[in-house]
DNA sequence: GTCTATATGTCGATAGAC
DNA sequence: GTCTATCGACATATAGAC
Protein backbone atom coordinates (compact mmCIF):
# COMPACT_ATOMS: atom_id res chain seq x y z
CA UNK A 1 0.00 0.00 0.00
CA UNK A 2 1.01 3.40 -1.03
CA UNK A 3 2.80 5.61 1.91
CA UNK A 4 0.88 8.59 3.68
CA UNK A 5 2.47 11.70 3.72
CA UNK A 6 3.45 11.73 6.70
CA UNK A 7 5.08 8.78 6.27
CA UNK A 8 7.13 9.81 3.29
CA UNK A 9 8.36 12.46 4.86
CA UNK A 10 10.09 10.61 7.78
CA UNK A 11 10.87 8.07 4.64
CA UNK A 12 12.93 11.16 2.86
CA UNK A 13 13.89 11.98 5.84
CA UNK A 14 16.02 9.66 7.13
CA UNK A 15 17.60 9.10 3.83
CA UNK A 16 18.20 12.88 3.97
CA UNK A 17 20.43 12.21 7.59
CA UNK A 18 22.09 9.14 6.45
CA UNK A 19 23.37 10.18 3.71
CA UNK A 20 24.33 14.04 4.37
CA UNK A 21 23.76 14.28 8.35
CA UNK A 22 21.10 16.53 9.91
CA UNK A 23 22.16 19.77 9.84
CA UNK A 24 22.50 19.31 5.33
CA UNK A 25 18.61 18.87 4.32
CA UNK A 26 15.86 21.51 4.23
CA UNK A 27 12.28 20.96 4.71
CA UNK A 28 12.39 22.82 0.90
CA UNK A 29 14.03 19.36 0.02
CA UNK A 30 11.50 17.80 1.11
CA UNK A 31 8.56 19.61 -0.48
CA UNK A 32 10.17 19.70 -3.24
CA UNK A 33 10.56 15.88 -3.89
CA UNK A 34 6.84 15.04 -2.99
CA UNK A 35 5.84 18.02 -4.73
CA UNK A 36 4.09 19.99 -2.06
CA UNK A 37 4.98 22.82 -0.17
CA UNK A 38 7.42 23.50 2.46
CA UNK A 39 4.75 24.49 4.84
CA UNK A 40 2.56 21.14 3.95
CA UNK A 41 6.01 19.47 5.48
CA UNK A 42 5.54 21.86 8.80
CA UNK A 43 2.21 20.74 9.24
CA UNK A 44 2.92 17.61 9.73
CA UNK A 45 6.14 18.20 11.74
CA UNK A 46 5.72 21.57 12.87
CA UNK A 47 9.35 21.95 13.82
CA UNK A 48 12.85 19.89 12.91
CA UNK A 49 13.19 18.03 15.73
CA UNK A 50 9.92 16.44 15.18
CA UNK A 51 10.80 15.47 12.40
CA UNK A 52 14.05 13.58 13.96
CA UNK A 53 11.62 12.35 16.48
CA UNK A 54 9.82 10.53 13.75
CA UNK A 55 12.81 9.29 11.73
CA UNK A 56 13.76 7.66 15.33
CA UNK A 57 10.86 5.83 16.42
CA UNK A 58 10.59 4.55 12.59
CA UNK A 59 14.25 3.17 13.25
CA UNK A 60 13.44 1.81 16.07
CA UNK A 61 10.07 0.17 14.71
CA UNK A 62 12.09 -1.11 11.84
CA UNK A 63 14.61 -2.94 14.39
CA UNK A 64 11.75 -4.35 16.71
CA UNK A 65 10.32 -5.63 12.82
CA UNK A 66 13.75 -7.61 12.86
CA UNK A 67 13.62 -8.87 15.98
CA UNK A 68 10.70 -10.54 15.70
CA UNK A 69 11.18 -12.01 12.20
CA UNK A 70 13.97 -13.67 13.48
CA UNK A 71 12.28 -15.07 16.31
CA UNK A 72 9.92 -16.62 14.33
CA UNK A 73 11.79 -17.37 11.45
CA UNK A 74 15.98 -17.86 11.99
CA UNK A 75 16.63 -21.65 13.09
CA UNK A 76 20.14 -20.62 14.04
CA UNK A 77 22.53 -18.07 15.55
CA UNK A 78 24.18 -16.93 12.29
CA UNK A 79 20.57 -16.53 10.79
CA UNK A 80 19.82 -14.22 13.75
CA UNK A 81 23.36 -12.41 13.57
CA UNK A 82 22.77 -12.16 9.68
CA UNK A 83 19.61 -10.74 9.98
CA UNK A 84 21.30 -7.83 11.72
CA UNK A 85 24.03 -7.38 9.66
CA UNK A 86 21.82 -7.28 6.66
CA UNK A 87 20.61 -3.57 8.29
CA UNK A 88 23.93 -2.51 7.38
CA UNK A 89 24.24 -4.05 4.07
CA UNK A 90 20.99 -2.69 3.08
CA UNK A 91 22.39 1.23 4.03
CA UNK A 92 25.54 0.33 1.87
CA UNK A 93 23.27 -0.52 -1.12
CA UNK A 94 20.94 2.18 -0.81
CA UNK A 95 23.93 4.98 -2.29
CA UNK A 96 26.40 3.86 0.21
CA UNK A 97 23.97 5.54 3.37
CA UNK A 98 26.15 5.60 6.94
CA UNK A 99 24.42 3.70 9.78
CA UNK A 100 21.57 6.13 11.55
CA UNK A 101 23.82 5.87 14.74
CA UNK A 102 27.09 7.11 12.84
CA UNK A 103 25.10 10.04 11.04
CA UNK A 104 23.91 11.26 14.28
CA UNK A 105 26.73 10.88 16.62
CA UNK A 106 28.89 13.44 14.45
CA UNK A 107 25.59 15.68 14.78
CA UNK A 108 24.90 14.86 18.64
CA UNK A 109 25.72 17.91 20.19
CA UNK A 110 23.91 20.27 17.66
CA UNK A 111 20.56 18.06 18.27
CA UNK A 112 17.78 19.32 20.87
CA UNK A 113 19.18 17.88 23.99
CA UNK A 114 15.71 15.86 24.39
CA UNK A 115 16.58 13.44 21.84
CA UNK A 116 19.37 12.43 22.85
CA UNK A 117 17.99 9.98 25.02
CA UNK A 118 16.19 8.61 21.82
CA UNK A 119 19.08 7.67 20.51
CA UNK A 120 20.75 6.27 23.03
CA UNK A 121 17.68 3.86 23.49
CA UNK A 122 17.70 2.94 20.02
CA UNK A 123 21.63 2.69 20.07
CA UNK A 124 21.23 0.42 23.23
CA UNK A 125 18.23 -1.75 22.13
CA UNK A 126 20.47 -2.69 18.89
CA UNK A 127 23.32 -3.55 21.55
CA UNK A 128 21.47 -5.42 24.15
CA UNK A 129 19.65 -7.30 21.69
CA UNK A 130 22.85 -8.61 19.83
CA UNK A 131 24.73 -9.28 23.28
CA UNK A 132 21.97 -11.95 23.94
CA UNK A 133 22.37 -13.45 20.51
CA UNK A 134 26.24 -13.81 21.09
CA UNK A 135 25.55 -14.84 24.77
CA UNK A 136 23.30 -17.56 23.68
CA UNK A 137 25.46 -18.84 20.72
CA UNK A 138 28.89 -19.21 22.36
CA UNK A 139 27.01 -21.16 25.36
CA UNK A 140 25.38 -23.09 22.27
CA UNK A 141 29.00 -23.47 21.07
CA UNK A 142 27.68 -21.93 17.55
CA UNK A 143 30.10 -19.27 18.38
CA UNK A 144 33.37 -18.50 20.10
CA UNK A 145 34.66 -15.54 21.62
CA UNK A 146 36.61 -14.39 24.34
CA UNK A 147 35.34 -11.86 26.69
CA UNK A 148 32.08 -10.71 27.72
CA UNK A 149 29.45 -10.49 25.35
CA UNK A 150 28.53 -6.95 25.61
CA UNK A 151 31.99 -6.06 24.88
CA UNK A 152 31.87 -8.19 21.54
CA UNK A 153 28.73 -6.56 20.80
CA UNK A 154 30.26 -3.11 21.11
CA UNK A 155 32.69 -3.78 18.79
CA UNK A 156 30.74 -5.12 16.00
CA UNK A 157 28.55 -2.15 16.45
CA UNK A 158 31.13 0.25 15.69
CA UNK A 159 32.81 -1.58 13.37
CA UNK A 160 30.29 -1.93 10.99
CA UNK A 161 29.26 1.90 11.61
CA UNK A 162 32.80 2.53 10.64
CA UNK A 163 33.20 -0.37 8.10
CA UNK A 164 30.29 1.97 5.89
CA UNK A 165 32.02 5.43 6.57
CA UNK A 166 35.22 3.57 5.27
CA UNK A 167 33.54 2.11 1.96
CA UNK A 168 32.84 5.59 1.55
CA UNK A 169 36.41 6.98 1.70
CA UNK A 170 37.93 3.69 0.18
CA UNK A 171 35.25 2.08 -1.82
CA UNK A 172 32.91 -0.51 -0.74
CA UNK A 173 35.73 -3.28 -0.76
CA UNK A 174 36.33 -2.28 3.03
CA UNK A 175 32.74 -2.91 3.80
CA UNK A 176 32.91 -6.60 2.47
CA UNK A 177 36.89 -7.73 3.76
CA UNK A 178 35.25 -5.88 7.75
CA UNK A 179 32.22 -7.58 7.46
CA UNK A 180 33.72 -11.18 6.92
CA UNK A 181 36.75 -11.00 9.77
CA UNK A 182 34.19 -9.99 11.96
CA UNK A 183 31.82 -13.17 10.43
CA UNK A 184 35.60 -15.43 10.88
CA UNK A 185 36.33 -13.92 14.13
CA UNK A 186 33.06 -15.42 15.61
CA UNK A 187 33.48 -19.04 14.15
CA UNK A 188 37.12 -20.26 13.94
CA UNK B 1 55.78 29.67 20.15
CA UNK B 2 51.86 31.06 19.32
CA UNK B 3 50.31 29.97 16.23
CA UNK B 4 49.40 32.16 13.54
CA UNK B 5 46.22 33.34 12.60
CA UNK B 6 46.11 31.14 9.73
CA UNK B 7 46.92 28.26 12.44
CA UNK B 8 44.42 29.39 14.77
CA UNK B 9 42.03 29.17 11.80
CA UNK B 10 42.60 25.77 11.01
CA UNK B 11 42.83 24.41 14.24
CA UNK B 12 39.46 26.11 15.27
CA UNK B 13 37.87 24.82 12.09
CA UNK B 14 39.59 21.23 12.58
CA UNK B 15 37.71 21.22 16.09
CA UNK B 16 34.42 22.27 14.83
CA UNK B 17 34.81 19.93 11.83
CA UNK B 18 34.81 16.84 14.75
CA UNK B 19 32.66 18.40 17.08
CA UNK B 20 29.67 18.85 14.88
CA UNK B 21 30.72 18.20 11.34
CA UNK B 22 30.92 20.60 8.33
CA UNK B 23 28.42 21.60 7.94
CA UNK B 24 27.67 22.86 11.66
CA UNK B 25 29.77 25.53 11.95
CA UNK B 26 30.21 29.64 10.17
CA UNK B 27 33.39 31.53 9.78
CA UNK B 28 31.26 34.23 12.13
CA UNK B 29 32.15 30.76 14.54
CA UNK B 30 35.65 31.31 14.67
CA UNK B 31 35.91 35.06 13.85
CA UNK B 32 34.69 35.28 17.20
CA UNK B 33 36.34 32.55 18.94
CA UNK B 34 39.54 34.58 17.76
CA UNK B 35 38.40 37.88 18.46
CA UNK B 36 38.64 39.08 14.93
CA UNK B 37 35.89 39.44 12.05
CA UNK B 38 34.45 37.47 9.34
CA UNK B 39 36.13 39.51 7.01
CA UNK B 40 39.71 37.82 8.26
CA UNK B 41 38.95 34.80 8.05
CA UNK B 42 37.66 35.32 4.22
CA UNK B 43 41.12 36.47 3.77
CA UNK B 44 42.93 33.97 4.89
CA UNK B 45 40.47 31.07 3.06
CA UNK B 46 38.77 32.60 0.59
CA UNK B 47 36.23 29.96 -0.05
CA UNK B 48 34.82 27.28 2.93
CA UNK B 49 36.65 24.25 0.86
CA UNK B 50 39.98 26.27 1.01
CA UNK B 51 39.74 25.98 4.85
CA UNK B 52 38.73 22.45 4.60
CA UNK B 53 41.75 21.64 2.58
CA UNK B 54 43.68 23.44 5.20
CA UNK B 55 42.41 20.80 7.57
CA UNK B 56 43.13 17.80 5.74
CA UNK B 57 46.59 19.17 4.97
CA UNK B 58 47.45 19.72 8.46
CA UNK B 59 45.83 16.31 9.56
CA UNK B 60 47.70 14.41 7.02
CA UNK B 61 51.01 16.43 8.32
CA UNK B 62 50.18 15.36 12.05
CA UNK B 63 49.65 11.55 10.65
CA UNK B 64 53.66 11.68 8.99
CA UNK B 65 54.50 13.62 12.12
CA UNK B 66 53.83 10.65 14.01
CA UNK B 67 54.99 8.56 11.96
CA UNK B 68 58.58 9.98 12.00
CA UNK B 69 58.28 10.07 15.53
CA UNK B 70 57.65 6.03 15.41
CA UNK B 71 60.23 5.61 13.19
CA UNK B 72 62.81 7.05 16.06
CA UNK B 73 61.51 6.21 19.20
CA UNK B 74 59.15 2.69 19.50
CA UNK B 75 61.18 0.00 19.69
CA UNK B 76 58.62 -3.08 19.53
CA UNK B 77 55.66 -2.93 17.14
CA UNK B 78 53.26 -2.51 20.14
CA UNK B 79 54.80 1.05 21.03
CA UNK B 80 53.83 1.81 16.90
CA UNK B 81 50.93 0.60 17.40
CA UNK B 82 49.73 2.54 20.54
CA UNK B 83 51.12 5.16 19.04
CA UNK B 84 48.99 5.23 16.15
CA UNK B 85 45.85 4.83 18.64
CA UNK B 86 46.89 7.74 20.64
CA UNK B 87 45.21 9.69 17.56
CA UNK B 88 42.13 8.27 18.78
CA UNK B 89 42.48 8.87 22.47
CA UNK B 90 43.28 12.02 21.95
CA UNK B 91 40.21 12.99 20.15
CA UNK B 92 37.65 10.73 22.97
CA UNK B 93 39.56 13.32 25.53
CA UNK B 94 39.12 16.56 23.57
CA UNK B 95 35.25 16.84 24.47
CA UNK B 96 34.51 13.56 22.08
CA UNK B 97 35.63 14.71 19.11
CA UNK B 98 34.75 12.22 16.65
CA UNK B 99 38.06 10.94 14.28
CA UNK B 100 38.04 13.04 10.66
CA UNK B 101 37.55 10.18 8.72
CA UNK B 102 34.18 9.51 10.81
CA UNK B 103 33.13 13.91 10.33
CA UNK B 104 33.39 14.08 6.85
CA UNK B 105 32.21 10.38 5.46
CA UNK B 106 29.17 11.49 6.82
CA UNK B 107 29.51 14.88 4.95
CA UNK B 108 31.21 13.71 1.84
CA UNK B 109 28.50 13.98 -0.49
CA UNK B 110 27.83 17.61 0.48
CA UNK B 111 31.47 18.28 0.09
CA UNK B 112 32.99 19.51 -3.30
CA UNK B 113 34.38 16.75 -5.54
CA UNK B 114 38.15 18.03 -5.81
CA UNK B 115 38.35 17.39 -1.64
CA UNK B 116 37.28 13.82 -1.96
CA UNK B 117 40.82 12.36 -3.08
CA UNK B 118 42.37 14.59 -0.03
CA UNK B 119 40.24 13.12 2.28
CA UNK B 120 41.19 9.50 0.43
CA UNK B 121 44.74 10.34 0.22
CA UNK B 122 45.02 10.84 4.38
CA UNK B 123 43.23 8.05 4.97
CA UNK B 124 44.49 5.07 2.79
CA UNK B 125 47.99 6.33 4.38
CA UNK B 126 46.83 5.68 7.53
CA UNK B 127 45.32 2.31 6.61
CA UNK B 128 48.71 1.41 4.72
CA UNK B 129 50.33 2.21 7.18
CA UNK B 130 49.27 0.51 9.68
CA UNK B 131 49.12 -2.50 7.28
CA UNK B 132 53.05 -2.11 6.91
CA UNK B 133 53.27 -2.30 11.18
CA UNK B 134 50.43 -4.63 11.56
CA UNK B 135 52.29 -6.98 8.89
CA UNK B 136 55.93 -6.65 9.85
CA UNK B 137 54.61 -7.35 13.60
CA UNK B 138 52.88 -10.76 12.67
CA UNK B 139 56.23 -11.98 10.62
CA UNK B 140 58.58 -10.87 13.84
CA UNK B 141 55.92 -12.89 16.10
CA UNK B 142 54.61 -10.41 17.84
CA UNK B 143 50.96 -10.23 16.67
CA UNK B 144 48.62 -12.90 15.47
CA UNK B 145 45.86 -12.37 13.39
CA UNK B 146 44.64 -14.54 10.53
CA UNK B 147 44.11 -13.35 7.14
CA UNK B 148 45.85 -10.36 5.22
CA UNK B 149 47.04 -7.53 6.69
CA UNK B 150 45.75 -4.69 5.23
CA UNK B 151 41.89 -6.25 5.79
CA UNK B 152 43.11 -6.21 9.66
CA UNK B 153 44.10 -2.76 9.33
CA UNK B 154 40.29 -1.57 7.45
CA UNK B 155 38.55 -3.84 10.41
CA UNK B 156 40.95 -1.56 13.16
CA UNK B 157 40.50 2.13 11.10
CA UNK B 158 36.87 1.20 11.50
CA UNK B 159 35.93 0.06 14.71
CA UNK B 160 38.09 3.15 16.21
CA UNK B 161 36.06 5.44 14.31
CA UNK B 162 32.87 3.40 15.45
CA UNK B 163 34.54 3.47 18.60
CA UNK B 164 34.41 7.67 19.16
CA UNK B 165 30.99 7.46 17.70
CA UNK B 166 29.49 4.92 19.99
CA UNK B 167 31.45 6.53 22.97
CA UNK B 168 29.19 9.58 22.57
CA UNK B 169 26.19 7.83 22.28
CA UNK B 170 26.69 5.26 25.07
CA UNK B 171 29.40 6.79 26.80
CA UNK B 172 33.32 6.53 27.04
CA UNK B 173 33.45 3.29 27.99
CA UNK B 174 32.18 1.98 25.23
CA UNK B 175 36.16 3.20 23.72
CA UNK B 176 38.18 1.48 26.36
CA UNK B 177 36.45 -1.75 25.60
CA UNK B 178 36.43 -1.89 21.92
CA UNK B 179 40.08 -0.57 21.82
CA UNK B 180 41.15 -3.44 24.39
CA UNK B 181 39.26 -6.08 22.06
CA UNK B 182 41.39 -4.89 19.01
CA UNK B 183 44.79 -5.10 21.14
CA UNK B 184 43.50 -8.27 22.92
CA UNK B 185 42.92 -9.74 19.06
CA UNK B 186 46.68 -9.07 18.67
CA UNK B 187 48.29 -10.91 20.90
CA UNK B 188 46.38 -13.94 22.12
C1' DG C 1 45.85 41.86 7.67
C1' DT C 2 41.75 43.55 9.56
C1' DC C 3 37.95 46.51 9.27
C1' DT C 4 32.84 48.22 7.86
C1' DA C 5 29.28 47.40 5.05
C1' DT C 6 26.63 44.86 2.20
C1' DA C 7 25.02 41.57 -1.47
C1' DT C 8 22.77 37.30 -2.02
C1' DG C 9 20.98 33.17 -0.74
C1' DT C 10 18.87 29.66 2.27
C1' DC C 11 17.05 28.17 6.41
C1' DG C 12 13.33 27.10 9.98
C1' DA C 13 9.08 28.66 11.06
C1' DT C 14 4.35 30.91 11.08
C1' DA C 15 -0.15 33.47 9.69
C1' DG C 16 -4.03 33.11 7.31
C1' DA C 17 -6.71 31.80 2.90
C1' DC C 18 -8.69 27.84 0.61
C1' DG D 1 -4.00 19.15 4.34
C1' DT D 2 -2.06 22.19 1.26
C1' DC D 3 -1.48 26.70 -0.39
C1' DT D 4 0.65 31.81 -0.76
C1' DA D 5 3.27 34.96 1.41
C1' DT D 6 6.43 36.47 4.48
C1' DC D 7 9.46 37.08 8.67
C1' DG D 8 13.83 37.01 11.11
C1' DA D 9 18.03 34.71 11.57
C1' DC D 10 22.09 33.23 9.76
C1' DA D 11 25.04 31.48 6.01
C1' DT D 12 28.88 32.27 2.40
C1' DA D 13 31.10 35.63 0.17
C1' DT D 14 32.90 40.20 -1.68
C1' DA D 15 34.13 45.40 -2.26
C1' DG D 16 36.65 48.87 -0.72
C1' DA D 17 38.60 51.79 3.29
C1' DC D 18 42.30 51.78 6.68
Amino acid sequence: MPLSTRESIIALAENHIQQNGYNAFSYYDIAVQLGIKNAAVHYHFPKKKDLLKGVLDKSEQHFQNMVELSKHNDINYMDKLNRFLKIYDDNLNRQNRVCLMGALATDLFTLPDHLRPALNQLVEAMKNWLTQILEEARNAGEFKFDGVASDRAALICSSMAGALQLARVLGNKEYEVIKSQLIKDLIK
